[in-house]
DNA sequence: CTGAAAGCGCTTACAG
DNA sequence: CTGAAAGCGCTTACAG
């Protein structure tokens, strides 16, 4: 009976509170509360309302709670690129902490579009109780006009007002300049990511800043785009340079750089010392092993979560975190050719 | 006015089909048929109903929508491990078709654990209109169960009964057997992956009998786990084995391997020739690059998603889809020392 | 073409 | 400690 709209395919329709409460003989509104807030109904019907829920396999309906409370349990999680390997640390990192505190994860890619970005950003808004901006695009005012609607926080990019987990390059980038200045090296070049990446300014800027308090020169040389293809094909670029080493925006160009000079008989690092950044699954595996500067992006992925939760809590704690950097030797950087 | 219980923290409650109703002066539910069923409204009140909606930045709310219908428009993606780099393929061409259908992908991972597999899929299912399961632990039966209830996939493993995409390993396989007898290897190891996976079964049947009908011998090694560091570990009992060429559950046993090779002096191909299996990210990146077959993990996941899709609107091609693989050659196949 | 009503499954003041 | 009611935002027969 009561079989009149048969939820289109198949699946008998699952159990709900309505099944619970005519089985234990209560109000629905007790099945709730049995089942939410434990102690605000008696042991004895709580118990057999357990029993009749496990009994049935009831699993709430998280649309059904959602309405009223307007809590979604999911968070969205929107990245800039899905491609690059560095993200797949953040989304685990990420999803484990969600996992512990019940949360589901939904997750988009603005494929590095701003606009993009922007409209996925809204859609999922809706959806969610709360929004990681990983590698934001959009603009700071963009960004705070999102968190004007729901809780976000912004990953890999400080927002004025808005609570963000970012890296502290520096400490990581001055072990490398330092090494570099101690190995004789005197002419840098820097292998630039996307320019509107706040990230990659601040490098940009660190390096620069580095660079000279140590007396060498630096230039900054654009790629295409930030992954292996870019620094590929930024290879002429680089030569043209003249710099004894470089330091690149990411380990995917840095990786794509590497390539390039293999094929052309540049041999890293007698004739280039190269130093990327993120360490990267992959990051030890090329001949020569990339040294690099990491950030634990696993950290940055579970940091976030929490303080997302944190802040849908209500948590007002919007502050700025900043995780530390260091620099990882491998093989890739040597003295320079005298 | 009307602002009686704030959602908790900040934001402006997001407009709802009543404002539209009431700036536009029609029934609420005449708003929800020009948003939605164009041409069942007159062509002047659409109009008007789509400028008010503009205007107030309406977006239909999911959760409301998914109660009355009993769809979400969400879709699950459970994986059994996602610290492996086939997944981020997988899950790139999952999110791309997803997009493109407006739908939007839940996502968790079941670490390896069929337990824990069960229970996700269950939680997973009440939110979603349909799950994909990669890499499935489970029983075909506790598949079937899940599919039961609501559309399900299966990537990378057939399940009977249950719509699946998984890769057709055979044609990848006998190219690289055939490279492998032509180059003189008659003592083939095959260092296999975890028990539970339908997938380990597939290739090391496979494996064997091919390697029988060229007249080779073949020996199945097992790993800790499906990780570099389960092949790194391996690296005795594949020395013990005493065969000139290993075939890989996965690229990431094989270039677990390849580094404690390595490190250990064997000469990787002159000593021991390697395959392995899925070409992830990074594969090309060893020294010697590795050599392996081939499958494309994006593929399998926008087939997959598509597939899902279609079994959600009740299309019941509950097909087993095969993609095919094939062999890429690199630099750590040679032939044997004599 | 459009309105009024009922219902999706849950939560939560409000009474008692 | 528990019931009855109202409401969350939408959809969809049912009338007209």
């Amino acid at each position: 009976m009561g079989d009149k709209r048969r939820p289109a395919a198949k699946g008998k329709t699952p159990a709900t509170i309505y099944d619970i409460a005519r089985i234990t003989g209560v109000n629905p509104s007790t099945v709730s509360r049995a089942l939410n807030q434990p102690g605000r109904v008696s042991a004895s019907t709580e118990q057999r309302i357990r029993e009749a829920a496990a009994d049935l396999g009831y699993r709430t309906n998280p649309m059904a709670r959602a309405l009223p409370t307007g809590k979604t349990g999911t968070l969205g999680l929107l990245v800039s690129d899905l491609t690059n390997p560095v993200y797949f640390d953040l989304v685990r990192g990420a999803e484990r902490i969600a996992r512990e505190h019940d949360a589901m994860l939904i997750f988009a890619d603005s494929q590095e579009s701003a606009e993009l970005e922007r409209s996925t950003a809204e859609r999922l808004q809706i959806a969610v109780d709360g929004l990681l901006l990983v590698a934001s695009r959009l603009e700071d005012a963009q960004i705070q006009d999102l968190a004007a609607a729901k809780p976000i926080v912004a990953v890999n990019r400080p927002v004025p007002g808005v609570p963000s987990v970012a890296p502290d390059v520096r400490p990581g980038m001055v072990e490398a300049l330092d090494l570099l200045h101690g190995l004789g090296h005197r002419r840098l070049a820097y292998l630039a990511g996307p320019e509107a990446s706040w990230m990659n300014g601040m490098k940009w800027v660190t390096a620069h800043d580095l660079a000279v308090d140590r007396s060498m020169s630096i230039v900054e040389i654009q790629t295409a785009a930030p992954t292996r293809e870019g620094g590929t094909d930024a290879f002429a670029a680089v030569m043209a340079a003249d710099a004894t080493a470089v330091l690149a925006y990411n380990d995917l160009v840095a990786l794509g750089l590497l390539g390039a000079c293999r094929r052309h008989g540049v041999d890293v690092p007698r004739d280039l010392s190269l130093i990327g950044f993120d360490d990267i699954f992959g990051a030890d595996l090329s001949a020569p092993a990339l040294s690099t500067v990491r950030c634990s992006w696993g950290d940055m992925g579970s940091r976030a979560v929490a303080k997302l939760l944190g802040a849908i809590e209500g948590d007002a704690s919007g502050a700025e975190l900043n995780l530390p950097t260091e620099f990882v030797a491998r093989d890739s950087v040597a003295a320079p050719r005298p």
